[in-house]
DNA sequence: CGAAGGCTTGAGACCGCTCAAGACCCGTGG
DNA sequence: CCACGGGTCTTGAGCGGTCTCAAGCCTTCG
């Protein structure tokens, strides 16, 4: 159990909390429920009818639309920072995502109501919310553009030139399966592309560990 | 040229404005910018970097990601009462989509620093922008959901269902072309996908209006 | 009446999917 | 340390839905 000291110190570290006074802090930190989650935790599921916006303190987060026998169309990673559960601010509150933790998570969690109160009291709150959903379009709108305009290995060079590398190595965060699902590609098409990229001496692959050895090349055949 | 009066009085009608104290109301007049686009007009394209967020009054606005030979993937189709161009509100702050007015269109433009100040001085304006995004969220996620487990003919059966009909009349709203493209398909692919759903027995289609014949039928093709 | 744009139709190719094995990885327990 | 086992990933073969390219048609409008 921590101090509400050391509750309110961590707090401010978040940059969603950012210029906020002390104050408001400590009314937001009343209505709030901070919660922690497993990995492989559902946070809420499609047909639940969560009434909670929840932020993302640490951990990651992953988005996603339940398809037959198990199956899903992964659609966000989401990383700190990042605000979700908006759905549940909606009159007819129907959640048709399933949000899972990736990892031991820390979260947030904002009862509806509480919401509307914290916008009207806390105006950055009301400011990071809309910011944080907006990054989220951003990003969701370059998704729509590389699987509607990209191929299956364009999009998985893409991929790889987003994340962070040490010298030349990049790993892949999460699961294969995971990642291809979010490229809009079966595990098996993605094995391929990376396969193929493989064989055009731009990378190569160990398990998750990938050695980008030719990154202006990758960027190349995104044409 | 409208008087003050008559402006007031119609932004009244606006549910987005609902519950605003006159003062309130008054000052957001103040830093709003009325504009209107005639069909075909611009509202902002991919580069530029306008540095204002819309509400669209009247009419409607297509969303779409720009393609090479001046061909567009169509994101979303926005009516009265949506909020747009969000990414004006973020720090590095480049438009990746088109907006397009495709008919007569009323809007409200607020520069981005208006914007914040609008949230601090009008909470309940920060929370019709907050339930605005979270509503294009919720549909851009059911069509992501369409285009990735449904196949042509069921997305074109599903987008007819959405529609509002008179009778068993539907119309379509706007060129196949653009709506094909919202689908995720070649306007080829749609074309064929309605003269499956007519072989079915259906809906009969002549130009834009298509008679739903079988709406039970129709729903039954989505599985 | 002619022209332009949007839509439809046809033929063919291809990319990614499906199904089915087999290989690999890694944690676990003997 | 090694064998085991479950899950993940890869590889292969073949299919098929959708795209591409190219005419032709139809409607609209000058």
């Amino acid at each position: 159990m921590q101090t509400a000291i050391e509750l309110e110190r961590k707090w401010f570290d978040f940059p969603m909390f950012a210029g906020i006074s002390r104050a408001q802090l400590g009314w937001l930190m009343e209505v709030a429920r901070p919660l922690s989650a497993a990995r492989h935790d559902w946070v809420f599921r499609r047909g639940e009818n969560s009434s909670c916006l929840f932020i993302l303190l640490s951990g990651h987060v992953k988005l996603s639309i339940p398809v037959e026998r198990g199956l899903e169309k992964v659609v966000e990673f989401l990383a700190p920072g990042d605000v979700f559960g908006e759905s549940s601010l909606l009159p007819g509150h129907a959640v048709i995502l399933d949000a899972q933790a990736l990892e031991e998570c820390e979260l947030l969690a904002f009862e509806a109501q509480d919401v509307q109160a914290a916008i009207a009291r806390v105006p950055s709150f009301a400011q990071q919310l809309i910011t944080g959903l907006s990054r989220r379009f951003e990003a969701i709108f370059k998704d729509i553009e590389s699987v509607s305009v990209r191929s299956a290995a364009q999009r998985v060079a893409e991929y790889l030139l987003r994340q962070p590398r040490v010298g030349n190595l990049a790993k892949l965060p999460f699961h294969k399966r995971a990642i291809a699902s979010k490229l809009g590609l079966q595990p098996e098409t993605f094995s391929r592309s990376l396969q193929h990229l493989t064989a055009e001496g731009l990378i190569s692959v160990r398990g998750a560990k990938v050695v980008i050895h030719d990154p202006v090349g990758l960027q190349a055949i995104l044409v």
